[in-house]
DNA sequence: CTGTTAGCGCGTTCAA
DNA sequence: TTGAACGCGCTAACAG
């Protein structure tokens, strides 16, 4: 099945002149006689050439790629931060590989390998390793040699002892502007659903909450801070524990917005009924937050700002310019029907 | 920015060796003394030496890379699709490049000369031009053009005149399938709704159900045939419509899932319950159709096995081997709650 | 088992 | 305005 692969060679020759004449013609970088020029171009398309990048890229030793690692395409949050910055990064010249680790830490490490000897110009991370409260110091090794090859950007995440650039999401002003709503709508029992402990994000909200409850002089009885994960199920999980309890909590925060789907889902079937018999909020506004009955409460990522944001720094470290070591993307808080005051 | 490459030639200098035998050493494609293996590698270590894929794939003139060519990677068809592809492709040891045309078609034909001029060794082929009911002569020419050169399978989509490789879901039977369903719980006024005219799938999905109807002595209302677009948003759109109607199907089968789920939002938002009132089906099996309240009776997509066979079909076409021109994947109904046996 | 050499396809000197 | 020649980093073929 092999083709024979035209080169320039050959459409040189068959121009009449000389292949870096013809890589004029492809580059625009010199002057080449008009007469000449379309005589090429007749040739080049005749034979539908197309220049090697691969021979370019080694050349110029730049491959005008970027890397995305993600820990999974399929959740919504990365899919629609991925796409923002894969469009801009377009914008901007980039073409993009796009490297889908399945929340699997090996898969982490083969995709940073492969990524390095595939010439990217650069990479951005995004969960997976970046996410662990507590970083693994052969992890933290193992992206520190990435780095002295490549430019990487984090995005929400960190690793300690690695002297990453950084682009996230204020989250605790977020966590803070849904524990302000709920206490404004007069709630004082109010929990913390979902998410992982040693994952730095859910730490991160699980702290800040924690905080800003404190200041409020408001008290969290420890039950209403349970869950394990960040999917529907985990959220439905969660939510059956929650039934159990002689004092229940009359509102929740949830890790995300798929968590508060899954809430959602259980505390109605068993005939509890959001909001009126207890609001739930989530995080992330995922496209799904508007769609799913009754709409979700939640804090907008402000995917564009950050994709935005992570390609911009990231470029900028390309072409060896000072970037902001970290920057903080704000956040809004979207009202949708999933609370309400609480009277009682 | 420029990090000074670290090459086959230093290490070699460095091992006291010749190129040659690094190279022997990095690729194990022949016997190299333990001793002086071990003194190689431990250079390379420390120098965290990764070799330059690009020259090696400038070389071999085959890059080790799949190229997927999807419309939305935000859309949970493809998304889900893709990444069981991806994995697929992984294990056989190709990377991939995803190429998310975020439905411009401009923005196709960038892609497909961006993954031919980076030498990918065949692509994956999905939604966008491909999914035309009529084919647009110029987008034919271009993609005959690219096949010279790369090859390509096609999945769930066609181009008359162009003779690709495809793999395709059952849709026919699926449409089938949900119509006997519909029927067997004694429906009699079952409508279409969603998708767009001229792209294939949607097509096809309607002419199935006609034929399925009229076989069965059935009559459908062309009221009961509308819709134009694939999301949730066209779903609520579609079922306003329906509000207005005289006489009311008593059950719709959704283009999609999505669909679907835009449909039932706006049924409950005016009070008809589903499926009480109205039974309401869909088509792909997200991940939502489960959580989607009330649970959406749908047909499966297999992804995994339309995701495998795709890759299967187009490794074997790398590798010059005879592949099946057509690879038909079956479906299979998924039973929930939004549908329900008419009573009268 | 190891070294030398050539060439993959391209673009950039330098010289004409 | 054009051409000749070199080298990007790697590996296969050939010698030794």
């Amino acid at each position: 099945m092999k083709k024979e692969n035209v080169t320039i060679y050959d459409i040189a020759k068959e121009s009449n002149v000389s292949p870096a004449t013809v890589s004029r013609v492809l580059t625009g970088n010199a002057k080449v006689r008009p007469k000449t020029m379309q005589r090429i171009i007749d040739v080049i398309e005749k034979h539908n050439f197309r220049p090697n990048s691969l021979a370019r890229s080694l050349l110029h030793k730049s491959s005008k790629t970027i890397g995305f690692i993600l820990p999974d395409i399929n959740h919504p949050f990365f899919s629609t931060l991925v796409q923002k910055g894969e469009a801009y990064a377009l914008e901007l010249g980039y073409t993009t590989f796009l490297c889908n680790t399945m929340n699997n830490s090996e898969n982490e490490s083969k995709y940073l390998q492969s990524l390095v000897e595939k010439q990217v110009d650069g990479i951005i991370y995004l969960g997976g390793r970046i996410n662990a409260t507590d970083t693994d110091e052969q992890y933290a090794e193992e992206i520190k040699k990435v780095m002295e090859r490549v430019p990487v950007v984090f995005v929400n995440g960190q690793m300690t002892g690695v002297d990453a650039h950084i682009v996230r999401t204020n989250e605790e002003i977020g966590i803070e502007k849904l524990v302000e709503l709920l206490v404004n709508l007069n709630h004082k029992k109010i929990g913390f659903l979902g998410g992982v402990e040693g994952i730095s994000s859910t730490d991160l909200k699980k702290n800040t909450f924690l905080n800003v409850m404190k200041n409020k002089g408001l008290v969290v009885n420890s039950d209403w801070m349970i869950g394990d994960g960040f999917n529907i199920e985990s959220g439905e999980e969660v939510a059956s524990k929650l039934l159990y309890l002689k004092e229940r909590p009359t509102a929740v925060i949830c890790a995300n917005d798929l968590v508060a789907i899954g809430v959602i889902r259980v505390l109605t079937k068993f005939g509890l009924k959001v909001p009126d018999d207890i609001s739930v909020v989530g995080f992330d506004d995922i496209y799904l937050a508007q769609y799913f009955p009754p709409g979700i409460t939640t804090v907008n990522q402000n995917y564009d700002q950050l994709g935005q944001t992570a390609i911009n720094v990231l470029v900028d470290l390309i072409n060896g310019k000072e970037a902001e070591k970290e920057t903080v993307v704000p956040t809004s808080l979207i009202l949708r029907d999933s609370c309400k005051f609480y009277t009682k």
